[in-house]
DNA sequence: AGTCATGTTGACGA
DNA sequence: CTCGTCAACATGAC
């Protein structure tokens, strides 16, 4: 379910509950779920992979993991995680992982790592890459503190793109590789985010889960790849190697 | 039936 | 104390 463009489309449908005063909450997220009867939703925000749902003094957070879903005024038998009832309509989300944030989100969050928000800071991302010369590509464009909402699709895709084979070292690859690259998570994420709309995401893809390279018709190579050992597509043919 | 995957966290041991 | 490894969470496609 989740990369950060899905939670973009996930808060489009949700935000008409803004004002609203939660009347109930139900499930088995071990939060303190009492606090927030009869308050007020001031806000919904997204970073990265996390929704927000803002209240006067702390946000709950959730985070859809691999195969979390969320239903708008309906439900379904599977174990709620959370559910929020209003005067006029409900939200439940399940698989999840829910949290509470306290006090202004502002000191939890930095929004210039979100690759979808309007804070995203291109240069701030190529500041942080640079601490890591040693690591691994595919690993570090999976960091959530370098590039929030960037998930295993968006990587596979990117790199393809960029002509970068996943294991290259950071610190061996050349600035305007780099910078193209960081150039490139921001830009494929918002066609992700249309695809999506438009239910034509994986018609769109190149790399991930394919067998064949389209440029030069060689095979892919599928390949658990870094310290975190995420599935890789990738043509040895047309992505360079710099190690 | 068993494996695996758009992900993260926390426990545990070296 | 820090690092790496791994299980846990839990659903659905193949």
């Amino acid at each position: 379910m989740p990369e950060g463009p899905s939670i973009l489309i996930l808060h489009e449908e949700i935000k008409k509950f803004t004002n609203q005063k939660v009347i109930e909450i139900s499930g088995s997220a071990k939060i303190d779920k009492d606090r927030f009867i009869n308050q007020k939703i001031i806000d919904f925000k997204t970073f990265g992979k996390h929704t927000l749902i803002c209240f006067k003094d702390a946000a709950i957070r959730i985070h859809l993991l691999m195969f979390g879903t969320y239903l708008i005024n309906d439900s379904k038998s599977t174990p709620l995680k959370i559910g929020l009832r209003f005067n006029k309509g409900e939200l439940n989300f399940y698989t999840c992982a829910v949290s509470v944030v306290e006090g202004n989100l502002n000191d939890h969050y930095d929004w210039s790592a979100d690759i979808m928000n309007d804070k995203w800071s291109a240069k701030n991302a190529k500041e942080k890459l640079d601490e890591f010369p040693k690591a691994m590509i595919c690993d570090v464009l999976l960091d959530q503190n370098i590039f929030a909402g960037l998930g295993n699709i968006i990587k596979n895709e990117i790199l393809y793109r960029t002509k970068i084979h996943p294991e290259s070292i950071v610190g061996k690859l050349p600035e305007k590789k780099i910078k193209t690259l960081i150039k490139e998570a921001r830009v494929y994420s918002f066609e992700f985010l249309e695809w999506k709309k438009e239910n034509t995401l994986t018609a769109h893809w190149l790399a991930h889960e394919k067998k064949i390279c389209k440029r030069c018709n060689l095979p892919l190579i599928k390949k658990h790849t870094g310290k975190n050992k995420r599935r890789s597509y990738f043509c040895t043919n047309c992505q360079e190697l710099y190690k």
